[in-house]
DNA sequence: CTAGGGTTAG
C-alpha cells in the first residue's frame, strides 16, 4: 500500500482545532481512534490543513475506510478551491481503483457539489454523466449540485437532459430540485421556461422567489423583479437577505433611488442585520442613482474594507467618468489592501483607457503579468481596448495577436479600436474574417460608417443586418438615425420610428435623443418634439436636441422657453447646449436675447465662452449687419480667433456685401487655416455678387493655382424610400428627359408668374443667357423637378443640400410651392426652409 | 442539497 498524497512537512501545531481538545462520543461502529481523527475533517478551511489531518489518518491506517474518502471528498469540497478538488478526485479515483468498486453515491455527489460551487460547471457535468453511466442511480440531492453546474459551463442542453431525468424520476415536486430548475433556465437567459416551472410548483419557499426574481434582475428586466417581489409579500412570503440584496440590485439598475431607499428602510424595520453582502449591493445602488453622499456615507461606516466594496466603487467611478477618484481608489488598495484580483484590474486598465494614461496602463500590464491574470480573457480584451484608445494600434495588435482564446469581445475591441485609429478600412476587412460577429460588431460598424460620413452604406449595412437575421437593437438604432438625419430622408426616418415600435426595441434616453435629432434634421419638428415631450427623463444632451430642433426651424422664441423650462426642471446646461442656443438666435435673429445669453453663459452658469461661442456671436451680429460689433467682438476674443470665427464674419459679408472686410476675413483665414480651400469660393462668390469681375478673376486663379476646385453642389430627394441625388446640370438621371422637360416648364410659368432669374451669385463670368442657363440647373432644382413628376399631386416635396441655397433657388421654391400648390422642404448645410404658398418659414433671411 | 454583491467591446 503506497501513501497516495504528498505530505506537507509543516505539520501546524499552532491552530487549536487541529489538536484535539475534548472527548468525542464513542460510536460503536468504528473504534475510538477512527471516529476521533475523521472528525478532524470537517474542521478544515484550507488543502494544508486537509493534508495534515489526511496524513494523520494515512499514519493510522484508516485512510482506505469508505468513511475516510468520503469525509476527505466532502471536506475537499467545501474548501472549493480548483486544488482542493484535485486532491479530492485523486482520492477518489484511488479509492475506486484499489477497491475494484465504483464511488458512493455519496461521493459523487460531493465531488459533483464541489466542482459546481467552485465554478467548474463541466468537470461537474462530466462526472454526472460518468456516474449515470456506472449505473449509479442520482439520487434528489444529486440534481441541485449537476443543475447549478450547468448554469456555470454554459451547459444549457445538459441541463435540459438533467430535467428530462428530473421528470423520469417523477422528483420535480421536489421544492429544492424545483429551485435549482428555476435558477438553471433563469442563469440560461431562458425566462419563459424559468417561469414555466416556478408556475408549476404546488409549493414555493422564499428561494423559489428569490431565484426568479434573481433570474430577472440578471436578465436586464428589473421592472419584473420588483413586481415579482410585490407578489411575494402579498403571498406572505417574506423575504430574507438574498432576496433584499436582489431587490437592491434591481432598485440600481431601474436608478429608482426611491424605491433603493424604501429597501433600506425596510432593512431596519424588519430588524433584518446588515451584512457585507447588503451593504456592498447598497453602496452599488446609490453610486447607480447618483445619491454620492448616501452611498459615502454607508462607506464611511463600514469599518472593513472588502475587495467587492472597493471594486464596486472603482466601476462605478470608471463608468461615471470619475476616473482619478478610481485610480486613487487603486492607488489606495495597492499601499494598504485589499490586494486587488482581476475585477480590480478590470477597472484600472479601463480608467488607463479613458485617461489615454499609456504610463499606467503599462503598469496595469505588468501587475496583471506578476500576478498571473493575464489568462483571464476579459483582462486581455480590456488591455486591447487600453491601447487602441491610447493610440497604441501595434501594442493592441499585440495584445490581441497574443491571446490563446479570443472571443468575440476580442475581435469587437479590435474592429473599434482601428477605427478609433483611422483605419476604417482594415476594421472591415477585419469585420469581414472574424469567425463569428455578434451584434456589437454591426453596431460598432454601423457606428463607424456614420462616423466617416458614410450615411447611405451605414443605412445599407443596416438592411444587410436585417436580410441576415439579425436583430437590431437600440444601439443600432442610434446610429441608423443619426445616418437618416445626416441624410434628411424623412420617410425613411418615419419608417425607423415604426420599426423601433414594431420590434420593440426599448427607446433609452440615447435614442430618444437621436430621433429628437433626427426629425429635427429631416424637416419635421413636431415629431420631434412629441418624441421629446414622451421622455420620461431628459439630460442635457436631450435638452439640446429639442433646442437645435427649434433652431433648425428659426424659432428662436421657443427654444428660449425650452431653456427656461430645462433651468425649472433642476438641469444643468453645458457648453453644447449654449451653441444649439446661440444658433437658435442667430436663426431667429435675435440679437439682444443672443447677446443676453452669451453675457450670462459666465455670470449666471460658470461656462467660460469658447470660441465656438463667440462663432456663434459673430454669426447673430453679422446675420443682423452688426459687422462693426463683430469684428470688435472679435479683437476682444481672450484666445485666438480661428478659421471659422474669420469664416462666419465672411459669410455675413455675402449678404450684406461688404467686400473690404470680406477680403481682410479671407486673408485671416487663409493665414490660419490654408487648407480650407472652400473659402476662395465663398470670397469669389461674394466678389460675383456685387459685380468685382476682376476680383472674381483673381480670386478664381489662386484657386487654379492651389488645384482648388469649388465642391460641387448636390442635392437628394427621397422617393418611394429610395434617395436620388443630383448635382448642377445633372443628366444621368435614367429620367433625365422627363426631368429636363419639367423644369423647362417650371422656367416658363415662373416667367409668366413675374419671377425675374436673381443672377448675383452665378460665379462665371459669361453672357447673361449662359448665366440663365446655368442658374436653372441647380441641382436643387432638379431635384424639386424630379419631385414633382415622381409624387403625387399635393404631396409635399423634400430636399436636402450639401451646401447653402442661392437666392434665387429661393425665390424659385416659393414660387414653385404657390403654383404647384406643394409643400416644398429645403435643408441646406445651414438650416431648414419650409416653402407654402409662396412664403418661406425663414422670412427670406438665411 | 437550492437563491445574493463587483466584470471588458458598440
Amino acid at each position: 500500500m503506497a501513501v497516495a498524497f504528498p505530505v506537507s512537512p509543516l505539520v501546524s501545531a499552532t491552530r487549536s482545532s487541529i489538536t484535539p481538545t475534548k472527548q468525542v462520543q464513542e460510536d460503536p461502529k468504528t473504534t475510538p481512534t477512527d471516529s476521533f481523527s475523521l472528525g478532524y475533517f470537517k474542521n478544515c478551511r484550507t488543502l494544508n490543513e486537509l493534508k495534515q489531518v489526511h496524513s494523520h489518518v494515512t499514519k493510522k491506517g484508516l485512510s482506505h475506510s469508505p468513511s475516510s474518502v468520503t469525509k476527505l471528498i466532502a471536506s475537499c469540497a467545501a474548501v472549493g478551491t480548483p486544488e482542493s478538488l484535485d486532491y479530492a478526485r485523486k482520492a477518489f479515483e484511488l479509492h475506486n481503483e484499489d477497491e475494484g468498486t465504483t464511488g458512493s453515491l455519496f461521493m459523487y455527489n460531493s465531488l459533483i457539489r464541489g466542482y459546481a460551487s467552485a465554478g467548474l460547471g463541466d468537470e461537474a457535468i462530466l462526472l454526472y454523466n460518468e456516474m449515470v453511466v456506472a449505473g449509479i442511480v442520482p439520487d434528489k440531492f444529486t440534481f441541485p449540485f449537476v443543475l447549478s453546474g450547468c448554469t456555470k459551463a454554459v451547459g444549457f442542453c445538459e441541463g435540459v437532459q438533467v430535467h428530462g431525468a428530473v421528470l423520469k424520476m417523477g422528483l420535480e415536486e421536489d421544492v429544492f430540485i424545483a429551485n435549482s430548475l428555476v435558477h438553471f433556465y433563469a442563469e440560461c437567459g431562458e425566462m419563459n421556461h424559468a417561469r414555466k416551472v416556478f408556475d408549476g410548483m404546488l409549493e414555493r419557499n422564499v428561494v423559489s422567489w428569490t431565484s426568479l426574481i434573481c433570474g430577472y434582475v440578471r436578465r436586464d428586466f428589473p421592472e419584473e423583479a420588483v413586481s415579482l417581489f410585490f407578489e411575494m409579500m402579498e403571498a406572505n412570503v417574506s423575504p430574507n437577505s438574498v432576496t433584499i440584496v436582489c431587490l437592491i440590485s434591481a432598485c440600481a439598475k431601474l436608478k429608482d433611488l426611491e424605491l433603493g431607499e424604501k429597501v433600506s428602510a425596510y432593512i431596519g424595520e424588519a430588524g433584518v442585520k446588515l451584512n457585507t453582502v447588503m451593504v456592498n449591493a447598497l453602496v452599488d445602488m446609490y453610486m447607480k442613482c447618483g445619491a454620492i453622499d448616501s452611498a459615502k456615507r454607508l462607506f464611511t461606516e463600514c469599518v472593513e474594507r472588502n475587495l467587492v466594496l472597493c471594486n464596486t466603487i472603482m466601476s462605478n467611478c470608471v463608468r461615471q467618468g470619475q476616473v482619478q477618484e478610481a485610480l486613487d481608489v487603486f492607488r489606495g488598495m495597492l499601499q494598504q489592501g485589499p490586494r486587488p484580483d482581476r475585477v480590480t484590474m478590470l477597472s484600472a486598465i479601463s480608467a488607463c483607457a479613458q485617461l489615454g494614461d499609456l504610463l499606467f496602463g503599462k503598469q496595469c500590464h505588468g501587475y496583471v503579468l506578476r500576478n498571473g491574470l493575464e489568462g483571464w480573457d476579459n483582462i486581455s480584451n480590456a488591455m486591447i481596448d487600453m491601447y487602441m484608445k491610447c493610440r497604441e494600434q501595434e501594442m493592441g495588435r499585440r495584445a490581441f495577436d497574443c491571446m490563446a482564446k479570443k472571443t468575440v469581445v476580442s475581435w469587437n475591441s479590435l474592429i473599434a479600436g482601428l477605427i478609433k485609429n483611422g483605419f476604417v478600412e482594415s476594421a472591415w476587412e477585419v469585420f469581414n474574417e472574424m469567425p463569428e460577429s455578434d451584434l456589437v460588431s454591426w453596431n460598432t460598424m454601423v457606428a463607424a460608417l456614420v462616423q466617416e460620413s458614410m450615411f447611405e452604406e451605414a443605412i445599407e449595412l443596416f438592411r444587410v443586418m436585417q436580410n441576415e437575421g439579425i436583430n437590431a437593437d437600440r444601439v443600432t438604432m442610434v446610429g441608423v438615425a443619426s445616418a437618416c438625419g445626416y441624410l434628411g430622408a424623412l420617410h425613411l426616418a418615419k419608417w425607423i420610428l415604426t420599426y423601433i415600435e414594431k420590434n420593440d426595441i426599448h427607446c433609452d434616453m440615447r435614442l430618444a435623443t437621436a430621433l429628437v435629432d433626427m426629425f429635427a434634421r429631416c424637416g419635421d419638428p413636431q415629431s420631434a418634439m412629441q418624441i421629446f415631450n414622451e421622455m420620461a427623463e431628459r439630460d442635457v444632451s436631450a435638452w439640446t436636441a429639442a433646442i437645435g430642433a427649434m433652431a433648425m426651424e428659426g424659432n428662436g422664441e421657443r427654444a428660449i422657453e425650452l431653456f427656461n423650462e430645462m433651468l425649472r426642471q433642476g438641469v444643468k446646461p453645458d457648453e453644447v447646449l449654449f451653441v444649439a442656443l446661440l444658433t437658435a438666435c442667430s436663426h431667429g435673429r435675435s440679437v439682444d436675447q443672443g447677446w443676453h445669453l452669451f453675457r450670462s453663459m459666465k455670470s449666471v452658469h460658470g461656462i467660460s465662452p469658447q470660441v465656438v461661442h463667440y462663432g456663434c456671436m459673430v454669426d447673430i451680429l453679422g446675420r443682423a449687419g452688426r459687422l462693426e460689433e463683430a469684428l470688435d467682438l472679435i479683437k476682444s476674443m481672450p484666445m485666438e480667433p480661428n478659421d471659422v470665427i474669420w469664416g462666419s464674419l465672411l459669410a455675413a459679408c455675402r449678404t450684406h456685401k461688404k467686400t473690404e472686410v470680406a477680403a481682410y476675413a479671407a486673408d485671416r483665414i487663409t493665414e490660419l487655416a490654408p487648407e480650407r480651400t472652400g473659402i476662395h469660393v465663398l470670397l469669389s462668390n461674394i466678389y460675383a455678387s456685387t459685380g468685382k469681375w476682376t476680383e472674381v478673376a483673381k480670386v478664381r486663379q489662386q484657386l487654379k493655382e492651389k488645384g482648388v476646385h469649388k465642391v460641387p453642389g448636390s442635392s437628394s430627394i427621397e422617393v418611394n424610400g429610395t434617395i436620388h441625388e443630383f448635382t448642377s446640370c445633372d443628366e444621368s438621371h435614367p429620367q433625365k428627359i422627363p426631368i429636363a422637360l419639367m423644369l423647362q416648364e417650371i422656367i416658363c410659368r415662373l416667367k409668366d408668374a413675374g419671377h425675374v432669374p436673381d443672377l448675383t451669385n452665378v460665379m462665371v463670368d459669361v453672357d447673361e443667357q449662359e448665366k440663365e442657363y446655368l442658374l436653372g440647373r441647380h441641382s436643387e432644382k432638379i431635384a424639386i423637378a424630379f419631385g414633382l413628376i415622381s409624387t403625387a399631386q399635393g404631396m409635399p416635396i423634400r430636399v436636402v443640400k450639401n451646401l447653402r441655397m442661392c437666392i434665387d433657388c429661393h425665390t424659385f421654391s416659393k414660387t414653385v410651392s404657390r403654383i404647384y400648390e406643394r409643400e416644398i422642404t429645403v435643408r441646406d448645410n445651414n438650416r431648414f426652409h419650409f416653402f407654402r404658398q409662396g412664403n418661406c418659414s425663414c422670412c427670406d433671411h438665411w
